[in-house]
DNA sequence: TATCTTTCTGAAAATTATTTTCATTTTCTT
DNA sequence: AAGAAAATGAAAATAATTTTCAGAAAGATA
């Protein structure tokens, strides 16, 4: 896998080390393409090992955001989260505000737009946040 | 003023009551189009009043932004904030990560590309937030 | 391999924004 | 004016995140 090499690149330029810990949790963060909370990826660790400890999952993740291979992500639940980078590639978010499904999206017309608002003010976008909230399919029939 | 109106309108229907801190705190809070945070509207609010406390600062933002008349916002720097909402208007905004600059802007072409996507998904949206981030005019010069 | 230095870990404490509690005060209805 | 209901402000509680720190592990060096 490249973002393990990815990783293990960034923990040796900064003079870190590789731990079980590390490896462990790099691995179950990428075994699913969740948005996972610290929370929420501390409490599936735990089942199989159960000496896991709240903060090394938390600085974990950090890393994994310094390094390049996860972002942060904030869908307005209270919860920073964090999601697997693939290379170079970007993407919005639909969330449902039933059930918290969330969906992937990428709009490139909507992308230019927003760099033509961007030019327009004189301002240089360096990341961007879309997020639409709603009810998904599935949420939006069961009412 | 109609959202003075609105406001107490909300508290009568509510069975609350009309007290001096709160018509003080929707004044100060109208007075400007800032995007406050709790402690920043408290802050300004204390050199006049010395007496108003934090606590009834925070509270009145809520019943605020419950009545309609305040959004709550998150730019990302760990305090929500609230900003005035005028009638039906809906806007989005561009942030300076450096100086904290806030430009709102609406762009009809990108509303209807949300939609759109949603759409696709069968998705309803309830709302949505965009945020540009990146460097405003005059912090792009200063480097 | 043994030793040494540095970093890491996990538990607990600290921090920070927000929310709640509660005794007292204020509003506003009889 | 009296009573009921709600509001206030200070302090405590809560919850997510971050930091501290003593002991453990990694990995460089001899
Ligand atoms: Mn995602
Ligand atoms: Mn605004
Ligand atoms: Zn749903
Ligand atoms: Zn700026």
């Amino acid at each position: 896998m490249d973002r393990v090499k990815l990783f293990n690149d960034f923990l040796s330029q900064k003079g870190l080390k590789s731990t079980s810990q590390r490896k462990l949790i790099l691995e179950t963060f990428l075994e699913s393409e969740s948005h996972y909370s610290t929370e929420e990826l501390y409490l599936k660790l735990r089942k199989e090992h159960p000496r896991i400890g709240y903060a090394t999952v938390h600085r974990t993740l950090k890393l994994f955001a310094e390094c390049g291979i996860a972002a942060e992500r904030n869908f307005g639940d209270g919860q920073t989260r964090f999601e697997s980078v693939h290379a170079d590639e970007h993407h919005d978010h639909l969330v449902c505000t039933n059930c918290g499904l969330i969906i992937e999206f990428e709009d490139q017309k909507i992308e230019e737009l927003q760099k033509l608002v961007a030019s327009q003010h004189n301002f240089k976008i360096e990341n961007h946040r879309l997020e639409l909230y709603g009810l998904c399919e599935d949420c939006r029939s069961q009412k």
